[in-house]
DNA sequence: TGTACATCAGTGAACGCGCGTTCACTGATGTAC
DNA sequence: TGTACATCAGTGAACGCGCGTTCACTGATGTAC
């Protein structure tokens, strides 16, 4: 704890690090500068060695959150060698992680007006398009319908989320069945002929 | 302007307007006590002669949001005789009352968790729920799955508002083709047989 | 190998800000007799 | 109809708070000769 009294070994990563299981707890609420700079016994000051303003440090853990969903579904696609499968192992994965952690899923997603888009890693959106663009190849849909037909499952299982995540009266509990509904009738949409 | 030195006419009323013009301009960012004095020329203590504390202000802001988007549904839908024009319709007026409001679309979906649910007017979903309940009466779909359904149709309508919203490279610009698009991609998922 | 010095990475105190909220007050309103 | 008084709806000054950010600084580090 008290290792390095002076120079801390990595304090960038120390702030990402706290700010992103911070946010992990408890959403946006604490991603300030005096806020994370506290946890990690150093000066706000200090923060500013590291990052050009609060902003910026809040827009790296907001990434971070964004990694994280990337990771997960990219673990469940690898899980699934059928492309139909693969579809649907996506959003399922997209949904989980939403209900899993809804404090990193708001984070992520959070004023995406300042996040720039500088991913080295395929980002959630990429990893829908690729599953999409198997669909395409493999012939359950047409090349022409890749955009539309990746926005509308986006859109399926993010507003989902939002949806079971906030406490309405509409939705008591999301189980495990609702969730293959919603993706059973997504795929439907997406392939069923006109 | 002056007509009222002292007592204001009906200051609880004066602040909700101003209020949900503050947030059609900017969103959630300018629904402060103190903000919204100054905006009524009123000194912030008298807000709480009609509140008893800021985040009912917002919360009845953020209500008065819903209303509207109820309000836009209500109309569009009332235009269409046909059950399944109806539910598109209703698609069609969440989905543009989130893009030609984005202020009003974030302030209606605001901290979820601390708004109450006391509508005497029908909600946005309640009409939402209307529509497929319509369906289900036409025998489009099964009664069983209206829930299914709803929580489909809201997920896909909300989603894409915010898909659209973010300045994402992903979706350049909306156009009405391709909310049609969207909207009977849903049709299908909800009515294709299995 | 040892010293001199630039550079790096932190300290600690302070700032201005706007926020929500509290206090004691006072001017306007309306009702009882 | 007029007056007395309770009540209502605002004022205005002040508070404590945490925020982001700036300042001049200093202790630690590493490199050149």
């Amino acid at each position: 704890m008290k290792k390095t009294p002076y120079h801390h070994g990595d304090l960038e990563q120390a702030l990402l690090e706290v700010g992103l299981s911070e946010a992990r707890a408890s959403g946006a609420r604490n991603l300030g500068v005096t806020y994370l700079a506290k946890q990690v016994n150093v000066t706000p000051m200090a923060v500013y060695r590291h990052f050009p303003n609060g902003e910026s440090l809040k827009v790296s853990i907001s990434q971070l959150a964004r990694e994280e969903l990337a990771k997960r579904m990219q673990v469940a696609v690898a899980r699934e060698a059928d492309v139909k499968r693969r579809f649907q192992a996506t959003g399922r994965a997209y949904i989980e992680f939403g209900l899993d952690e809804p404090g990193l899923f708001a984070v992520a997603f959070l004023d995406c007006d300042a996040t720039p888009r500088r991913y080295d890693d395929p980002s959630a959106w990429d990893i829908f398009q690729g599953a999409i663009l198997d669909l395409a190849e493999a012939g359950y849909i047409e090349l022409v319908d890749v955009q539309a037909v990746t926005s509308m499952a986006w859109a399926v299982v993010h507003g989902f989320v939002v949806l079971a995540g906030s406490n309405t009266t509409y939705l008591s509990d999301t189980t495990s069945a609702q969730i293959d509904d919603l993706i059973e009738r997504t795929w439907r949409g997406i392939t069923a002929p006109l």
